[in-house]
DNA sequence: ATGATGCATCGATGTTTGTCAATGGATGAG
DNA sequence: CTCATCCATTGACAAACATCGATGCATCAT
């Protein structure tokens, strides 16, 4: 976030990320992005985002992905955790349960990532 | 290298990605595309990527990885294979060198994966 | 208070992954 | 033919990862 790309509305690839495309990225970008990446890289995480994208409410707690999605709840609750920390969901307690949604912001920055 | 590229080019979106965000992913689908974010998902990948993105001829050989990026012959080479069973770069020999180029289509195949 | 439910964390385990040194295969120069 | 160069493959190893059972921590109902 040093050097390039200096004044006003550069945000949407600023912020979140990094061209891959448009300039040559140096080891910090990098590992930002490739970080990002890797929690789109297992299909159970992926799945969940599916669900979260797919679901009429906008929100889907822990206990209704493990039967779909045919893994443990602590597995869920790994994954959940990952996505989270990449910026792509967000988790919500109310009562008992913690409702998770998309955040289709930052999926849209890593689609400008890999745009041309 | 089987299948890729044999006929005509509808491919692009539709052999390669099922949208994540248009209907529940199953299995399958959810590990194909996950096996092909996985391909993003390192940062020394990601820097071949911009590498040639940028590159004015569109295409660099093996060997001007290497110092760039500050890793071995082999480890590069490594990376470029992952790329290539991705469908993101293609290798062409010619004499002792195998000049690498940039995929765009497969990269927005991913992109448009991750599509609203 | 007691018990039950939903979720996160911990510890352990088997698998995958990134890396390099060593080696092999192909190409071109002398 | 012989040798050097470019690249891919192999083998080995440590680090990272996905998974689950057991446990802990809230929250709610009784």
């Amino acid at each position: 976030m040093s050097k390039s790309t200096s004044t006003i509305e550069v945000r949407a690839t600023e912020q979140c990320c990094p061209s891959v495309l448009a300039a040559p990225l140096d080891a910090a970008e990098a590992a930002e992005l490739s970080s990002a990446f890797s929690a789109l890289s297992d299909p159970v995480r992926l799945r969940v985002l599916s669900i979260l994208a797919t679901s009429p409410e906008g929100e889907v707690c822990v206990c209704d992905f493990v039967g779909p999605l045919g893994k443990s709840q602590p597995t869920i609750s790994h994954h959940l955790k990952i996505l989270s920390e990449a910026g792509l969901v967000q988790g919500d307690r109310r009562g008992k349960w913690v409702w998770y949604s998309l955040n289709r912001d930052r999926l849209a920055g890593l689609r400008a990532a890999i745009d041309t």
